[in-house]
DNA sequence: TTGTACGCGTTATCAT
DNA sequence: ATGATAACGCGTACAA
């Protein structure tokens, strides 16, 4: 049976609350009795059970983490970050992966917050729907403890954001390709999410801005699971073969890009001479396919540090930014002409 | 402030131990009390304290899992498919990622330990040196919990192991080669785990068996960073340059396998006409190139739950199978002639 | 500076 | 079937 903190008093001669002052870090400790006790607990190698504590505490120093699926490239790379960040300011991360479908989101937040975590993560932008109603769950499970979402925005007390600005990165990513000549763009996007519409807003408006005709037909939404390569590359050789030509695409994610990059092999067109291709997250994806994709990162490291900095922030009372936006940065490779 | 259990009772006109018999399922409980409670637990939407349950319990249903990088493809994959399980037998799951270093390994243990997790999942062959004294942190803590291998394994008292025949499957690769007329065959390994050794020793024991001479100057260890794809490249351009020829490529993972077709592609050496390439975890890496990567699957999604099911039966007290050993299986693409 | 005593919300044990 | 009560191990007023 493990020691209680009843065992080490006893053996230091000192009360419980002594040696829950040492272990505390009060000031309010002789050095000589701190020692005294200080020997003990780690002559048996003592540690305070951790349910008391919580109970005592309130908190068992837990962040809870969700996000769709964790072994999506781009979500495991935050995920990954996160506890990194997390871990260094002594917390912990309890993972839970919802999928995607929004309607049981409910359950996976109330589950996790059953668990008393001292906070939630939410990361990826579709766990903010588009209307108002799909977000009430958040502004629900706000007040019980502080919500941070990666990558998508809310406004709501105790909400805070932290993301790119998808809107801006994709419009000049487009831009980019209409003043390197080619207006006829696929844009091609996987997700209806918050930052999701950021990006395909970014798009529709530089092409009006640039007032090329038709491009609305070249829009198109994808709706399987993107790591499928060669799906992607069936759904976009039926856009070719029934929609108008196009010379470029961009894609809202490095997967889809990479499954634009399948079906121009397939057709024998040569990238980019042929057909230009930029990506969305640069991820590992855009240096492992010939040439070498072209993509947009979100800067993901500083965001997760900001996040958890804000988050800790929050979490000690302090005032924090309920929003930190980056902007995003175009990663020229292979796949495109400039 | 949040309900109490003593709360529920007194507006349900019972006493704690009733609302706690309902919480729990207990069959000694009237139909008519029972719904008298959970009427009101319903209407107040009462969750119980999960500090004072864990007390209770000795257990916050948590598992820790525990892995070198959650942002490799083929660690994510494995986080992604135990938490899916995990959770759906009601059990959380602790992320913490360690890093490579052995060194601070112990201390990442005895952390989510004393976060008195049920049970701890090690992911990854990293975690298992070469030599005993490396593995003494396992030993100790398995008094403590069961502990649960992923691609490893490690004979000890409460430690139970699931892996993939890797001897054996990559024996088979080099063998397949080897029949296809390829017999210069550069070995690519970036880690010295147990299941390292067991790929390497099943290349060199099929290299014996085949009475292939010089063999031994191919294998070649790798040790940066597998995501660097160009810096694999470069690593194995040396190698081209200083060391015998080959025309075949058995690598211990996707990534590096990735790596050496950018080499060839470099070189404008065609795949698989004058090199033949087979990689290791048949990841989402093996699509995205071209030609697509032929790979070994070591069955992560049967291990996965396999691993999950004999933890859930030791957690149960039942008695359950130390070892479990699944086959490989080699997937055939377009990096190879068979 | 140190100790006592209580509260935290459960589950478990023993009566009834 | 139900209730009263004792742990569980820790933090913390409050007292000394």
């Amino acid at each position: 049976m493990a020691l209680t903190i009843y065992d080490i008093s006893k053996k230091a001669g000192v009360s419980i609350a002594t040696v829950s002052r040492v272990l505390n870090g009060s000031e309010n400790v002789r050095a000589s009795t701190r020692k005294k006790v200080m020997d003990v607990i780690e002559e048996y190698d003592y540690t305070p059970n951790a349910f008391a504590r919580g109970m005592g505490l309130h908190s068992l120093k837990t962040i809870g983490i969700l996000c769709a699926d964790s072994s999506d490239l781009f979500l495991a790379k935050a995920v990954y970050l996160l506890e990194q960040e997390l871990s260094s300011n002594g917390y912990g991360s309890l993972l839970c992966c919802t999928g995607y479908n929004p309607d049981i989101r409910k359950d996976y937040v109330n589950l996790i917050l059953s668990k008393k975590v001292d906070g939630l993560i939410l990361v990826g932008s579709n766990f903010i729907g588009v209307n108002e109603e799909e977000n009430l769950y958040i502004r629900e499970c706000s007040s019980q403890v502080p919500i941070m979402l990666l990558n998508a925005s809310y406004d709501c007390p105790n909400v805070y954001s932290t993301l790119c600005d998808d809107f801006s990165a994709t419009y000049e990513a487009a831009e980019a390709l209409i003043t390197a000549g080619i207006s006829d763009i696929l844009y091609l996007y996987g997700s209806v999410s918050y930052s999701g519409e950021k990006k395909r807003k970014g798009f529709l408006t530089a092409m009006e801005a640039h007032r090329v005709p038709g491009y609305e037909r070249l829009i198109c939404y994808y709706e399987g699971r993107t790591d499928r390569l060669n799906e992607i590359a069936d759904f976009v050789e039926e856009i070719a073969a029934s929609g108008p030509p196009f010379h470029g695409v961009i894609a809202s994610d490095d997967c889809l890009a990479v499954g634009c990059m399948k079906y121009a092999n397939r057709k024998g067109l040569r990238i980019p001479e042929e057909l230009s291709v930029i990506g969305y997250n640069n991820s590992v994806l855009t240096d492992c396919c010939m040439p070498e994709l072209t993509s947009i990162d979100n800067r993901l490291e500083t965001q997760t540090h900001r996040l958890v900095e804000t988050l800790i922030g929050v979490l000690s009372g302090e005032e924090m930014p309920k929003k930190s936006i980056f902007s995003g940065k175009l990663i020229k490779r292979g796949t495109t002409l400039f």
